[in-house]
DNA sequence: CATGAATGAGCTTTCATTCAT
DNA sequence: AATGAATGAAAGCTCATTCAT
């Protein structure tokens, strides 16, 4: 028994865990000043100088400025993506209105927490600047948990089904809409999510009605 | 009256008509460079190349890079925009349901006829890269159109009134949504007019209903 | 006798004229502009449209952009060197002294209705942009012209001599600071005229008599 | 006391003597195309490959060319300001004659180890080119030490003060004139001192006296 | 000849990427 | 590994010059 392979276990995750802090510091940089100055406007040495790091050391983390990019899309969307399939899974108990009620709550409760990140979601979604293969979406990983919740919604009504994914492209539209406003005014989600609700479930409000 | 008198009303226009389809054709031909490469990706030398004109020319007709852009979407808005006027206009007369399935259907329709510069305007519409502050965003223009509709509608039925704005919002979001995915898989824009207008007037389908 | 031999005479000139007309307008233009923005800001294009003629104009007239600036200073050239020449000769007859003080006087006369160009000359003096060849600088025939004068002034007093030349660079680089200086101000050039006859005949005022 | 402690005063300046070694390497490469090609065909890329460096590396130094240049001309006129200042003030005790033409013949002594420089302070002064606005005239800066020189005169002999700076400004031009021309040449400034002395001390050589 | 739009070489500047230290 | 200076390809823009009308 060497001192190596005694210590392997311990001492590598302190290395491990030490530059995985570096990289994260990295990617919030990145997701800094890409959501102060636009995407195309953030240059690797301001990532680097807000990050506290130089220049190279940013490329010893990722490949290339592409790749940091997508990097910090992979980094985010394992973040949200499994929290907001929690939310979902949390009240697949419930009735369908007060679940998409309430999931669209937890959800735009969520994204206050991220705001950062969603200018950056939000600008580059339907962005060909260079993340351009790869679905860096987070917006069209909610389509699925929102498709999911529909589809669930179409076991206890009558939706005619095959509408799952549409509406849910929908949905994320008029969400990215609502929040796109929030974003530039300043103003809280949390309002909004009602009020997607009410025209997801009823149309546009005072307007289904009339018998 | 001599040749001279009669000719200079035609001859003139051929030498401006001749200028403007220049213009035209490099206008055309950075829309579709916008619309393949991304706005920042599109050089002002492939623009040139694919308009068949050299560089300096391009700048014989725009003052830069920014002005060149703003050009495009003045130009695409000020045919858009009067067409989206005039096709609301067409249908004042119609039911609030009726009315709103009409003009999303024309809508769709005008923007079938333009899915290049929809491309553009789609990638571009909350992009902090130039052309930054001119309000180039045809769709914030069909948002105030639906506004219109919507406030309208208010007076048939009870619309709880101070929400056109934002319906309008979430309206436009979800048509952008719903396009895009439509130009990225090359389907037509036809089919989405009706499953909007029907989540606007009675909600996701199937799952309002509940009595 | 065809027409063409009965005509030369008198047409010819007409044209000969005109030809010459526009090309002085050119030359005119180009002085103002180069006077105005420097030579090396001095477009092609701002000369055309100052001259009132198209850019293709100019090149009909001048080879190319060094030529023409070529061109003025030969054109200003054999205007002032001859009023120069014309100066100094009319005082021949004076007396050492008065002589230089009157040429001085004369031509810091001349210059003062010349003062665009002189502007001109001033800057590019010494410059080793466009028309770098040529011996555009009219300081330096002004040179020649006091060198005649202070050879002259060799032979009534005992001027040692070979100092010609040399005396004359100093007295043309004088007054070339003297001129500038007023150009920038805006200030007249008649006073300088009486000063630098002191120092060159005298010395440094005040400096020199010392016994 | 460890190495490190005793090494870091001496380990940093190396780099920063490297780093103000380039730089300067930089401005002698500027100084040198500038005086051959003239300033305003003087390029990045030539005065880069001069100084055996990228373009780019140029631009991690300055700012742009007009920095450049600005930063060239703080750089000779801060050697050669404080040399002129240095000579002005050995001789502060001498009479006047002896002391102007012992400042004249140190001044051009000076000057004959800086000819590169001279040239390009000799084209670019009154140059309307940038850089423009920086008073990055050394032949300026000579005109005020002539001035304290002639002041002082004034106060020996019988100077009619006031004119100061005129004479000052004449005889940066005489100076300018004359080295202009050895410039051209290729000769010698020191003999040109003394003429220039001579002159402003009695006026032209062989004029004067005549009683 | 006059015109002025078209041309494209050439210039300045930026910035992702590399690599010696 | 971290550093950050060096690199140079690529982009935007200017303007002298040409040439079809």
């Amino acid at each position: 028994m060497n001192r190596d392979s005694s210590n392997r276990k311990r001492v590598r995750p302190l290395r491990t865990r030490f530059k995985e802090a570096v990289a994260e510091g990295i990617l919030d940089a990145a997701e800094q000043v890409i959501s102060e100055r636009g995407l195309g406007r953030a240059s690797m040495s301001e990532i680097a100088s807000v990050a506290g790091v130089a220049v190279g050391t940013v490329y010893n983390y990722f490949p290339d400025r592409d790749g940091l990019v997508r990097a910090l899309f992979r980094s985010r969307r394992s973040r949200l993506v499994p929290a907001i399939a929690a939310l979902a899974k949390g009240r697949e108990d419930e009735a369908f209105e007060p679940r998409l009620r309430g999931l669209l709550r937890d959800v735009f409760e969520l994204f206050e927490q991220h705001r950062r990140f969603l200018r950056v979601a939000i600008e580059t979604d339907a962005s060909r600047t260079p993340p351009s293969p790869p679905p860096h979406s987070v917006l069209d990983q909610l389509v699925a948990a929102l498709d999911h919740v529909f589809s669930a919604g179409a076991d206890e009504g009558r939706l005619p089904t095959g509408h799952g994914e549409r509406l849910a492209r929908l949905a994320a539209g008029a969400m990215r809409g609502l929040l796109r406003h929030q974003l530039e005014r300043g103003g809280p989600f949390a309002d909004e999510a009602g009020f997607l609700a009410d025209v997801l479930l009823a149309g546009a409000p005072g307007v289904a009605a009339a018998p």
